[in-house]
Parts: C-alpha cells; structure tokens; sequence
DNA sequence: AATGAATGAGGATTCATTCAT
DNA sequence: GATGAATGAATCCTCATTCAT
C-alpha cells in the first residue's frame, strides 16, 4: 500500500522553477497540436508526452481537461482581440484573423462546433459563450454596414456559419471553404492571416 | 429522430423468427437517442441496454462503432433523398426537411461536424463524403436558380455552413438558429419537418 | 484514441455466465485474506489478482470499494445471525461466534474501529451502522440478565470494547485478548468458533 | 488537540533564526488537524500546506509518513506522563487526562486502533509499542486497588477497550461513549480535560 | 533553510470486444 | 440468435519524494 516505494534510481531533472512558465506553454503549444491531430478528446497523456512534460505538471497547472482546451482557446480569442484593437484595424481585417484561427486551430473549431452533446467536452463548452461573447465584442466596434450583416448578432452567427464549413484535411483546403463560405454571406474578408503586432 | 419509435420496451421474453430485424431497428433507433444526449462517442454497451438486447448482437449487427453511426445516418439520409423523390417536391421543400435533420439529429451534425480528427469517428467520417454526395444528389435535382447559390457545390457549402450554426440546447433553439442562417444566405426554406409520405 | 484497439492476441478464458457466482465469491474470499494482510485500503487490483479474475469483474460486482467490504461485513454478520437464530442459542454462544469473526476478520475489526476519518472507507462506515443494528438485535433475543450489563446498548457498547481490545500478529493472541476483554466485562463468553448449523 | 495553536497563521515574509521550531511545531499541529479531518493516511502535501509550509521543510523535519505521526504521538503521550508526574496526580485524574486525549485525537484513537494491517501505517505502529509502555508506566505509579483491574495490564486493556468505544462524529459524543465504557468497566474517571500544568 | 515545481509509479475506473452457454 | 459475464488495455488522476533555485 505503500504509496509509490521505488525511490531506487532516481532520475535527475528538475529545471527548478522557472521552467514553470516554460512549460505551461510548452503544454499548451502541445495541447494546440494533439487537438490538431486528435480531437479535443485526446488522452492527456500524450498532451505532457509531446510537451516533454510529467503527468503531474499538466494536472499542476490545469485541473482537468476542461482547463486545458479553454488555454488554447484563451489563445486564439486574445489574437482576435489585439487585432481588434490594434491601430488602424478594420471589421475586413478582424475577420481575416479571426478566419486564420479558425482554419488553423482545431480546438478552437471543436469548441465551436465539435459534437456539443460528447461528455468529455461539457466542461469547455461552459466556458465557451463567454470566450464567444468576447470575440463578438471585438468585432462589434468594427462593424460599419459595408455588408448585408445587420448587427453583432448575424456577425456572430456568420462567425458559426463559416466555421461550420471548415473542413478539409489541409489548411489551404480549410482556408478556401472558409473564403468561399464568407464570400457566399457577401462579407468582404482581408488576408487570412495571425496577427502581429 | 423522435419519430422513430423509441425502443423502450423491453423485449417480452421468447425470440420470434423476425427478431432479428426488431432489434437491428431498436439498435438504431436506441443510438440515435444515445448520440443525442451523449455525443458519437458515447460507450456502446448503453446503446445495448437503451436498445433492450445484449452487447452481442449489436456487434452482430455492426461489426464496429462506425457501422452504427453509419445506419442511423443512413436513415437521415434516406429520409431526405425520400422527400426529393416525391413527387412535387421543391428545393425549399427538401431543404426543409434537411434541415429538420440537422436541427434534430445530434449524430448527423456530429457527423458533418463534430471533430473530424476525433479517433473514435474516423471511420464514421470515412463514410460521410457517399452519404453527403447522396444528400447532394438529392438536392440537385431541384436546383432551379431563384436563389443566390451557383451549383450544387455552393449548395452542399450552404449546408454546411447552417450545420455550423446549429447550436442550442432545445430543438426550437437549433431551428431558429438554422432558419436565421438560411436566411443569411438568402435562401428559401420551406416547413422544418420530418418526410412524411 | 479509439478505445482499446488491441485486438490481436485474444487470450482464451471465459468460463460463461455460471462463472458468475462462482466469480463474485471468490472476490469476496479474497478480499478477505487481503483486508486482513493489508487492511481496507488495499488496492481493488490485488483482489480481482487473488481472487483470479481481471479487474473488471471486480467493478461488474460491486460498483465500489465500500461495496466489497460490505460484502464481506455481510457475510460475518450473517453468520452472527445464524447463530443467533439456531435452536438452542444462548447470549453466552452467540458472543462466542461473534468474537470468534472478531478475532478472524481483520475486515470486521477494520470496519468497527479502524480509523473512521479515513476518506477511503467513508463508504464502508456509512453501511455499518446497519450491520451493527443487525448484529444488536440478533444478540437481544438472547438478553437474561445473567450479566452486569443492562441492555443490548451496553451490549453493544461492550463489543466495542472488546474489539478494541482484539489486537495481535495471530488469531491465537487476538483470541486471547479478546477472552481477557470480555473477563472484564463480567461477561460469560462460548466457545469461540465459526458458527457450523 | 484544541490546545496546541492552529497554525494558520502563514509565515510573514522573511525566516528569523527560529523559523525551524516554529515550523516544526506548525506541521505538527497541522497533522493533528489533518488527521482528524481525514485519517492517518491524509496526504502529506495537505498538511505542509495547513502548516504554510513547503512540502520540502516536511521532510527536512520529518524523514517519513511515520515520523510526522509519531512526533503527534509523542505530544499526546508527554501530557499524559506529565499529569502522571504532577504533585497530587490520581489514578482517576490521570485517566481523565488520558481519556481527553482518547476523544480529541484521532491520531491517537487511529494510531491504537485503526486497521494494523494498513500498511501506510506501518511505521506507526512499530513505534506504537514503546508509546503504549510510556503510557503504561505512568499508570502504573498511581494503581491503588479501589477497583476491579488487576494490574496494569488489565489498565492497559482496559484502556485499549475504552478506546474502541470511542466513536462518534463529535467529541462530545466520543466523551459520552467513552464515560459509558469506563463505567462499565466500574473504574472511576476524572474529569476529562487536556494536562495544564 | 525554505520553496514549490517536477517526476513518474501506482491505483482507480471504464469500455471495446470476445465467447461459453 | 441472443445473452451478458469476463478480459485487460488504456486512460485518468493522485501523491510521495526529490531537487534546482
């Protein structure tokens, strides 16, 4: 009963505390890539396997699979954000990262859209119409009339309708539905691209 | 899919000879339900119970869990392809009852959907581009231009993209949502209800 | 992600339905021995071991840990029972057996007295104020008053005690102690042994 | 052990040069608490934390589980030879002493009595013997006859039988149960209070 | 001397799948 | 044909213990 007795060869390790920091992002940049390949329902195993990371660190720094997915989106929603207020930004421009992100980040679709009813995924879609709700206040203050959209409402409904039609195993593939998708709503998309700076 | 009678009573006692067909009906009928409140991936063993047989015959059935995924689909589709046949039908009309489906069965947008690098529903997608090529097919036929869709390409992207915007928790709030995307497109789509004969 | 997808070498074994019961008394005579080696925080995986099953015939029969100490407790209050219900049993027979399965089952002591904070039998304790008020009313048919103690409280309270009392590496020094428990007591004990019809 | 101050106060900033007493007191305190909330077997991260300490300075005072056990023993055992030692000191003042300790501290209850096959508590145990002598021996000088034990063996066992009565949600209860078990074991017992001087 | 992050083995639990009856 | 028990690998999660800072 003993809890955890081998304490025989002890391997080294241990970057001391600052590889804290390090490795809450090296977990989330693994978490971004398995849910690439995975789906949001990927073990988390191999989330800290890829991040180089013990078990015991991933669960340190989020409490359970909910916490990690809301990170990665926490990501992209920020991106969505700066771009919003950046200098010069336009509803165009927005909507070209926010399209980025979309083609880009599987987690960030899933969330949107993934089979909202799987159990696994409950506790990320909780958190998800406040990060929503969010982007839809980043793209409210940009909206100009240049488009048949009538408010925030229809903008963040086309935001839905666009991600539903991402699909395709290859990002380029997954950028030219998203621009054929945009384009059928009549809204004029800049360059599908990350924001920077 | 609350019209297919849900397989709740249990099987009396004695097998008859067409038992086989009745629990293969039951099947479907018990994963459908299963899918709705649990998502694709779901445990099997509780579309077993739900369907009132052993976890034998469902493998009896459906040699994997993408063959069971496939024959609840496989009526949704049906259904719609039914409806196009009939005679009179109209593209509004059809789309109407394609987008009963999508407002009601959480397997078939989970399908079109869902977290396609999800491990547990590759071979469920594996299957999707025949069936939607047969919804496509369906849709073709009725394509008369009063609208603002080119082909049948931009069609199937229509449909896809109101799949995105389905999302709620009541059946009233997904149809609303649906019909408020449909509209976004500019398309016309006649009564939301299940092919009736 | 797909669940369990080794499914090359199946390892024959699986002795049918009636294995069942012959299944499910074998986990409990296992967990037996290991509660009275490592006590009732022995990890489940050592029972289903012991008892030679995998362990998910452990969880198919009892849904938790509680369940099968409770089991076991059953089974040690039954006999007390039986005892108590055989024709021509006295206060003074009954004790005997009941000292005797206090002397025998570790699980028995454990459940009585072991540390009751113990997060990990909260369960177990929450049953065993049941299976005490069973063992108490088996022993008031048989008040006579031929004791110091005045009714099946103080009874009760004295089994307590003895329990207490009931320490030691073998069966032969527990016995021991638990007689010299019940001398103090001013209570006349039987011979102590399983009950046998 | 009510008596010893809850060390919740966290550490101000910097360590003075006594820090380490400090801390050791504190985790002992802490443990006391822990393990009357969640047993002997309470994680140790727990009782670092209740201490405001690193998990680090646990084990730089305490080289095991046990050790941390054992030095709340050791406080338990100390007020009770010091109400042995006191001038004016009665058998019956120093079973009340006894007894307070009995149904305030569950280390002590489970260092006595919980499962001894549990082996978390190994360590515990090994040392529990040489405890148990320390406490026999401090009764031993005040056995005065004016009851029904013959010795201080039948002391020890009988205050190994009173601890098995000791049961019970609130400390209230356990003194109730404890008095009761005392009684009828006809040995008088002072009033149950922690040692003060 | 203290901190608290990291490791990683251990134990709990769940299910896909098989198969004797 | 149907049943449902059994298997056991996979995943989740927890903690004892170490150690860089």
């Amino acid at each position: 009963m003993t809890q955890h007795p081998t304490a025989e060869e002890r391997r080294p390790a241990n970057d001391g505390p600052k590889a804290a920091a390090r490795n809450r992002a090296a977990l989330i940049a693994a978490a971004r890539e398995i849910y690439a390949e995975h789906g949001l329902g990927a073990p988390l195993s191999g989330i800290a396997r890829r991040a180089g990371v013990g078990q015991g660190v991933l669960y340190r720094h989020f409490p359970d699979r909910a916490a990690v997915a809301n990170a990665v989106l926490e990501e992209n929603v920020r991106e969505v954000e700066q771009a919003a207020a950046a200098s010069g930004a336009t509803l165009s421009g927005v909507l070209g990262v926010l399209t980025w992100h979309l083609t880009e980040s599987a987690a960030f679709i899933g969330l949107l859209h993934a089979d909202r009813t799987d159990d696994r995924t409950d506790g990320v879609h909780a958190h998800a119409s406040a990060l929503s709700e969010r982007v839809a206040r980043s793209l409210r203050g940009h909206l100009t009339g240049g488009h048949r959209l009538g408010g925030s409402d229809d903008l963040m409904l086309a935001v839905a309708m666009v991600s539903g039609a991402v699909t395709g195993p290859t990002r380029e593939e997954r950028e030219r539905r998203a621009l054929a998708a945009w384009r059928l709503l009549g809204v004029e998309v800049g360059a599908v691209r990350p924001f920077a700076g």
